[in-house]
DNA sequence: TTGACAACTGTCCGATCGGTCAGTGAAACT
DNA sequence: AGTTTCACTGACCGATCGGACAGTTGTCAA
């Protein structure tokens, strides 16, 4: 029988970890809250994670990355493609990365007044995908309507998690295509046949 | 010179505190940190409120008691009229409780699941703002839509807090007409001539 | 002038915070 | 068999948390 691998713990802790900062904010949730969450002591959660800070950095990670991955396959298409993908993408993410991204929304209002939050680069992703829905002179209504899908999209997969997945995922491409004032992501697409017909919820 | 009273002094800690509430969350904004703010000591700030919790709550009250307001007043008019007033009517309140606004948005993950916030009665609100909406009988996409309108408009609020303010309300009524798939708010009202014309900016 | 009271503070408290460290026990390698 | 390595732990650290409390100061009504 194979020794008991690191790897599965590491996942254990993230999971109970991303459920805590979710539900008590990164401040408000403890690594002795953790770590009893999980049933393993507090230093072993700082075995695997040398800090509090680098255990949330771990968690974040793969949701930005993914986050920026879309920002990458969209922003060369032509832009009322791009656009008619926005809404689409945006749904997907909340859902592969469900209590992440749940977590992004919890300490969401400490970006960029926190140090230890500073790694996110929110401004920067933030500016990338504000260009690539509202083009490179965006008016203030566009940006609002921005933050309103992003902060508001985030905080209705979290309330709405109950839902199921089909139900949700197409409530949200609906509710972003309204609020981002989007084109149909269903209806015929413009020119440069590059990528295949839309696909469903992940 | 008259004496300085008490009540100053609480006005200045709820401003400070509504700012440290923002931006670090509840949890993690300290007493002392909000003493330092104000310049008095932490002794001083649990003499004006006796426990961290109090001073939260009242911080917060006045928003929700205005938002229920907001609910009393709309309830009883005919539901395309009213439908037609909440756009208005949710952007006015997060101005008038600017910063207070943003500290619900700061909390609201940790709603209905830390006991210090329980007060709030966040679920009741909630279906009050939904009936009134979507009507008796709201489909999911209704609600997911309204969890994007309230989340969403609050960061919303935050996020753009430098723009002027007529402009950031303009585009905040834009984009909550939007995401509610509401009537225009500057049309014509359907007939039962209670109301006077739509207000501007508070 | 005096006593009451409101505003405010320094100091202390137990609990908890994030984090360190010296181990322990068992599997894996030599 | 002996050693190393890995996952994990209990005990402890200084700092900070929310809060208690006795005391000081200045202004008021009497």
């Amino acid at each position: 029988m194979p020794r008991r691998t690191g790897q599965d713990t590491k996942q254990e802790i993230l999971r109970a970890a991303a459920t805590l900062f979710r539900t008590h904010g990164y401040r408000g949730a403890s690594l002795a809250d953790i770590a009893r969450a999980v049933g393993y002591s507090k230093a072993s959660v700082l075995y695997h994670f040398p800090t509090k800070e680098v255990l949330l950095r771990t968690l974040i990670k793969p949701a930005i990355d993914d986050f920026e991955a879309l920002l990458d396959r969209l922003t060369p298409l032509p832009p009322a493609q791009a656009r008619q993908a926005v809404a689409v993408g945006l749904a997907d993410l909340t859902f592969t990365h469900g209590d992440t991204a749940a977590v992004l929304n919890a300490i969401g209002p400490a970006l960029s007044s926190d140090p230890a939050l500073e790694f996110l680069d929110h401004e920067h992703l933030h500016n990338r995908f504000l260009r690539l829905v509202a083009g490179p002179n965006p008016d203030p209504g566009a940006e609002v309507a921005i933050e309103v899908a992003l902060a508001g999209g985030l905080a209705a997969r979290v309330e709405y998690a109950h839902l199921p997945d089909d139900q949700l995922h197409a409530a949200l491409v609906t509710v972003l295509t309204r609020v981002l004032d989007l084109p149909d992501p269903a209806s015929p697409a413009p020119p440069d046949p590059a990528s295949p017909a839309p696909p469903g919820p992940a």
